[in-house]
DNA sequence: GTCTATAATGAGATAGAC
DNA sequence: GTCTATCTCATTATAGAC
């Protein structure tokens, strides 16, 4: 079954099917799949667990489709910039700076303005990517995802065509991991600092992970 | 109650506590808080569950117990590091690699050459500290992990004595996030490079993550 | 310290009425 | 689609013998 995601509309009361997973999207964010119960996310939703089982079947799938709900609009909005910002360059290897919030702006700007069912879609993601635990039963749906990452570093290899394979492919793996640490919006940026940097305030953290990232890569991928 | 780290003779059978600390700490490792249940942990430690009630109480004090088993060791460990590469230096700032190597190397060493136990802790850590859902019950040890950035942080600042505080931050916390990433060896990296790079070579990673991160810090943190 | 036995509750999943 | 009731097994934790 699919369920689109949540009606425009935000007067129209959502279907129950759309309310269990708006639960299991917050609670599975918030405490992994093993922490949160579908009594839990029943009681959540406000109906009961049967209605789960008869909408999703097993928990597991319960999962995938809370994933399923979101990830092809994300992917599609993200693939999507970075060929526009190609197109646009008329042939010419796109700024780096452009590349880099090309790829990870779209999922930035729904988390911060999609909603809370996006926000905690982020979370989710962030948690999931980071965390082998969930390999096994998201594989076709990270499969997905990796098409973003290898439209990226197809672009970056353009920008840098003398650039070390495997140092490449390092410097996206340090991106990824600060990526995916600023989605899951994990209270460590605020302890670490004092309360100076909010780690609810993406944009704010975009903004200087981009030249950030950007001087890593030059100097790195940059043969001598 | 307090309990050693596993014996130094490896051919000494541990007790039935080290057991349950050595089970936990991959179960925890592997499958998250939630996701290991007190039977997995006993079955795996060849123990009864109620042995492991009776020697560490609830599940949350087992957790914290393995935790508490080595972060002591790791943290004076690192922050030993730090100070004695100061101190070498004779008051003048000691150079950013060396520092960053301080910051990050005596985890991973451990990771690579401690046993599998200092293996599996590292890659709790890196779970613990990623996600904000061990937050509560970890409080007192992240207090104590937050030291060694604290002592990380104030050597940034000496280097760069007129960086943005804010920049500073988020520089730390980039780089927190990569070495959170490596610890948990994730398959992300062997799955986006093909297999060109393999997560468990975590010195090949660090040793290409120094100069990566020192660009990125010098670029950003010296004023124009 | 170690074990068997068991309590008390929570878990995922199903049956069948409406 | 929705609900109540229930099944079966896993869960954390405890009691009490040795």
């Amino acid at each position: 079954m699919v369920v689109k995601a949540a009606s425009v509309n935000p007067d129209a009361s959502p279907s129950s099917s759309e309310r269990i997973l708006n639960a299991s999207e917050m609670l599975f964010a918030e405490r992994g799949y093993a922490g949160a119960s579908m009594r839990d996310i029943a009681r959540s939703a406000e109906a009961p667990v049967s209605l789960i089982t008869h909408h999703f079947g097993t928990k597991e799938e319960l999962f995938r489709q809370v994933i399923d709900r979101r990830i092809h609009e994300q992917v599609a909005t993200t693939l999507d910039d970075i060929a526009k910002a190609q197109d646009a360059s008329n042939g010419a290897p796109v700024s780096l700076e452009t590349l880099m919030r090309c790829y990870m702006e779209p999922m930035v700007h729904k988390s911060m303005h999609g909603g809370p069912g996006w926000k905690n879609y982020a979370k989710l993601m962030g948690l999931a990517m980071f965390n082998s635990q969930y390999d096994d039963f998201l594989k076709p749906m990270i499969d997905v995802y990796d098409r973003v990452q290898d439209a990226f570093v197809a672009a970056c290899r353009k920008i840098f065509p003398d650039a070390d394979e495997r140092r490449l492919q390092l410097a996206v793996f340090f991106l990824n991991s600060s990526i995916l640490s600023v989605l899951v919006e994990s209270g460590m940026l605020d302890r670490q600092s004092g309360g100076l940097c909010k780690s609810n305030d993406l944009q704010m953290i975009v903004d200087e992970m981009i030249p950030f990232y950007a001087a890593a890569f030059r100097q790195r991928l940059t043969p001598a």
